[in-house]
This record gives structure tokens, C-alpha cells and sequence, in this order.
DNA sequence: AGAGGCTGATGATTTAATTTCACAGAAGTA
DNA sequence: TACTTCTGTGAAATTAAATCATCAGCCTCT
């Protein structure tokens, strides 16, 4: 079960937002300001957090750096009544997800929220110590071509693949792709065209944007 | 010297952009749509974009996606006289590095700049294709709980890494020690305690930025 | 000074990754 | 059809990495 976490010092609007949540099969939670978020991510484990910007005590900019310092992986969805295009940048730059400016419909929500955690489950490709396979991948300088390739190209052939890497060995190409298709780092359409996987794009480009950023 | 494309339709603020950022010692070229652009940029390497976000012909959000692919390195500022939370947040999420709403102050534009550029300085530990010692490094588990394990505590010495990774073998410690300190992941202070040297610093946090988005 | 644990180096051995080679069915083409 | 290129497989050889066994200097404590 997902669990949501609404931060929102509105009762209304709060009991409100985690009936919409529960009739749509996520688990949520209230806190009615940045201070109770943070104790009760502390207690218990969650997946998002819906977070208001303004808030008497801790307002949500204020906390939305500190939930993502110390749990990266939870999701953040920033919401505002007073909504200002320098506010959602900061709130994007700062970690936040989406952001919703109030008054919102609930469909927005949702589709936010599922959005959102569609992109979390690519958190498989992370645990460093648990995607052994990613990084043997990686590893080797080969291979770590070829996902730079087809990151460019999109969709190429076994032997396009050999040429571009000006490597004549054509076997050695095949041993080094399997070894990729093994990882799911990369995958083949019917017409045998290799590209990446859904996880090796997410990996080339958190790996490009640390070789930029 | 840094190399900066000007991407408005508007001769007047292109015009006016250009002399700024000559004058600011930047390198500034111009084009008046997205197609140009992407033309300039096949050409020529830049670092900046400073991209508007509606043109006749290509759109700077049409545009945006594209330049990201093809040249993730490059960091884009959005610029907009229609400014709204949703266009804002779109451009952020479609990979720009921060937004303008025009009309802005020149001062505001270079601080923008600035700071884009200051994040890309990030640029050492990446080059995929050159950095072998480091992904080698990465390819071991003892090597990536060993890098967590700085990354926690900081400074650990010799034993005392030994014994939180629970292995009994020291040797073996020792051997991924020397691993990583050459790979320069890992430095030792005069007391020869162990920790994070800059480079691993920066891999870290983007590892574990990777893991959370 | 001497015992004992800590830290680290070295080289031999084992294990794993990579390359090479020989071969072969499919698919395309003249 | 006959020829060529494409796309693979599997086994053997090579190369690189990890582990193990051993030794030695350096602390600290007594």
C-alpha cells in the first residue's frame, strides 16, 4: 500500500484530501504543519508527501529541503494558494516534484500523484548495494560506449552498433550487449533494433547529468 | 571563454542580450528560433542557452527537450513574457535549469547565468568515457558500502572500517582501501584517518541523488 | 624493553571478466 | 539459387580482479 503523507495546516482541506487519497486506494496521513511532517515521517516510512507552501509554524519551503536531505527517496508534490513562477521554481529547484496551485481538482491531484510515483519506481536503479549488475555494467568502458551510443541514436542494429564502435570483433560486441541485455540496461524490438531499457535511459541520464551538473 | 546562445525572436532583446554578455565576458551568439538553434549547436559547443519559451517557427518548449537530449550537458535557462506556474513548472520538469520571466533585470539574468554555470563546474567527475578507475571502483560492493560508510561517518580509520563492514579479513579491507585512494574516491589525513576525498564526495551525492529520482 | 593489537605491503593463488576463435542459421540480394 | 552480410552460440585462451597467507613496522600499554 502507498502511503501519502498530507501536510496542509487547513483542516478542511486536509480531511478532505485524505478522504479523495483513501477512496483511491493509497494509505494516507495528516500533519497540519512542517514540524508534525517531519516527526511523523521520522515514525513511519512513506512514498509522498503533499506539501503546503504556506503554513504557520514551519512553512512547506522550509521543510521541502529537509524531507529530501534526509529521505531522498520520498516524492513531493509542493502545493500553493499564493501562486508566483519564482515560488514553483524554487519549489522545483529545491527537490519538490510537481507542484500544484490551489484551488486544484482532484483529478489534477491524482494524476500529479500517480505521475510522480510512476517516476519513484525507477528508484529499482538505485540501492547501491543491491544493483550489483548495473554497475558491473558499467564498469566496463565498452559498454559504457554503447549506452552513450544508443542514447544518441535511439535505436540501432547488432552490426551498426559493431561499426560505430569500431570494434572488429563483432563477437566481442555480441558478449558485451548480452551482458547489457542481462543487467536490463537494454532491450530488442521485434525487429531485433537494440535500445535502451527504460532503466538504462534513467541511468545515462542520472550519469549524464552528474558528468553536467 | 564560455560560450552563450541568445534564442529570441525579438532582434531588439537578442541585440541587447548579446552586448550584456560581451560586455559581462561571456561569448554570446544569437539565433532567432528554435531551428536555428539547433543549427548553431550542431556546429559549435556551448555551455548556456538562454532560451525563450514562445517563437514563431520552433518553440523554446519544443526546442528545450531537444537540446537536452542531444547535448545534456548544456544548461538552459527558459525565458517567457507569459508567465504562468504551469508553463514554469513544465520547462523545470522538461529539464531546464531555471526560468526568467521577462521582463527581467539584467542583474537578475547574470546571477541566473552564474549559477547555472557555477552547478556545471560539477563537470570533473563525469566524462563516462574517461573515468575507468572510478566506475571500476563502483563495480564492487565492498567498495560502494565502503563509500557509503565515509559518506556517513566521515572519518573512520583502518580498523574500524574493518569491523562496521564486518568483514574479518583485514587484508581484504585492505586491498579495496588502496582501491579507492587510488582510484581518488578515498584520501587519509595526516592521522591516517580515511575519508571521502572531494571527487568521492561528488560521486556520492550524485549516486545517491540516483537512487531518490 | 617486550607483548600485542593496529596498519599496511607483497606475492601467490583462486576466481571472474573479457577476448578470441571456430562455427552456423537467418535474412537479404544479385 | 548462390552469395554475402547479419546475428548470433559456445568453448578455449587470455587478462584482470579478488582473496589468501605471510610478514613487518608502528603504536600503546605495562
Amino acid at each position: 500500500m502507498i502511503k501519502i503523507l498530507v501536510v496542509d495546516d487547513d483542516p478542511d482541506l486536509r480531511e478532505n484530501l485524505v478522504e479523495v487519497l483513501g477512496d483511491n486506494d493509497f494509505s494516507p496521513f495528516a500533519a497540519e504543519n512542517g514540524k508534525a511532517a517531519l516527526e511523523t515521517l521520522a515514525r513511519e516510512t512513506f512514498d509522498l508527501v503533499l506539501l503546503d507552501s504556506v503554513m504557520p509554524g514551519m512553512g512547506g519551503m522550509e521543510t521541502l529541503p529537509q524531507i529530501k536531505r534526509q529521505y531522498p527517496k520520498i516524492k513531493i508534490i509542493m502545493m500553493t494558494a499564493f501562486s508566483t513562477v519564482h515560488g514553483a521554481v524554487e519549489a522545483m529547484r529545491g527537490g519538490a516534484d510537481d507542484y500544484l496551485t490551489k484551488p486544484f481538482k482532484i483529478n489534477d491531484l491524482l494524476v500529479a500523484v500517480r505521475r510522480c510515483l510512476e517516476e519513484a519506481k525507477f528508484v529499482a536503479c538505485g540501492d547501491l548495494l543491491n544493483s550489483d549488475d548495473m554497475f558491473k555494467c558499467l564498469a566496463n568502458i565498452t559498454r559504457r560506449k554503447t549506452l552513450m551510443l544508443l542514447h544518441k541514436e535511439s535505436k540501432l542494429r547488432f552490426m551498426d552498433i559493431t561499426r560505430k564502435l569500431e570494434i572488429d570483433d563483432h563477437t566481442k560486441v555480441n558478449f558485451h550487449l548480452k551482458t547489457l541485455k542481462d543487467a536490463d540496461l537494454l532491450e530488442q524490438d521485434g525487429r531485433k533494433y537494440y535500445q535502451l531499457s527504460p532503466k538504462g535511459k534513467k541511468i545515462v541520464s542520472c550519469l549524464s547529468s552528474m558528468a553536467s551538473s
